[in-house]
DNA sequence: GGTCAAAATGAAAACGGTTGTCAAAGTCAG
DNA sequence: CTGACTTTGACAACCGTTTTCATTTTGACC
């Protein structure tokens, strides 16, 4: 891996939510980076393919990136007003997955699972 | 609901899996409508904002559109192979995301769940 | 029929995130 | 130090989508 994907990764790290490349690339411009947005992309694309950032998409098909605690399968549970995310697990899901699957003949699954709500603060400053 | 809307929903009808906005054009113009790419787009905007089709991003972005059987809430089963898709509901799948987001703090929820697998007849096919 | 304003249409340009290009810079074993 | 290989980044290209804006169509109302 990179020096520079290390560098990225490390970005992701300190960050609480899902970041667009842009948005990284600004960020570790700020702090003093010398790094070009190709290579952003790049780290976060080996990233990604390393399974060491988990990537969503935006409902206006931007790409989103976080460096997730845990390399095993979780889903998010996003705010969508500051962004906040807890990864959860969902044994649920998954067997409700495999069982619609396979009653329909399907097999080789994945499946994509995001949950996007409020949180506690973001109610809690709005009703202010 | 414009002339074009409608036309553009026809076509949707008749097509089983998830379409493109690009493919819908193109089989519309082969078919001899007279129709702009920008009306389609427009057409499947205001479509999916009245909940007449469902929207799905495809990995790379783009934007997938299907028209559904009914306007409540479900989810998909699609095969990535032929684009074949099953229409599921899932109760279980709605309890647990609501039990997750109480548990965290999370109001208002929204969720998003798609399931990707090999449908029997493309598993057939690969066999052969 | 005719007239007019509002809505719909579509060709082309703009947009924006992402990816490709390619030459320069860095890395490292021998 | 040298040469082979990798990494980098400015910039251009790409591509799906949206905006613009002039033209056409629609549908009231006479």
């Amino acid at each position: 891996m990179s020096r520079s994907a290390e560098a990225v990764h490390e970005t992701l790290r300190h960050s609480e939510g899902f970041r667009s490349a842009q948005d990284i690339f600004t960020e570790m411009r700020a702090d003093g980076a010398k790094i070009g947005l190709t290579t952003v992309y790049r780290a976060l694309q080996a990233l990604s393919d390393d399974g060491r950032v988990d990537v969503l998409r935006t409902d206006d098909g931007e790409s989103v990136y976080r460096a997730c605690a845990t390399g095993d399968h979780h889903h998010h549970l996003v705010c969508r007003h500051c962004g906040h995310t807890v990864e959860v697990a969902g044994p649920d899901v998954e067997r409700w997955a495999e069982r619609v699957a396979a009653q329909n003949g399907f097999t080789e699954i994945t499946h994509t699972v995001e949950v996007f709500g409020t949180c506690n603060s973001c109610t809690a400053s709005a009703e202010r």
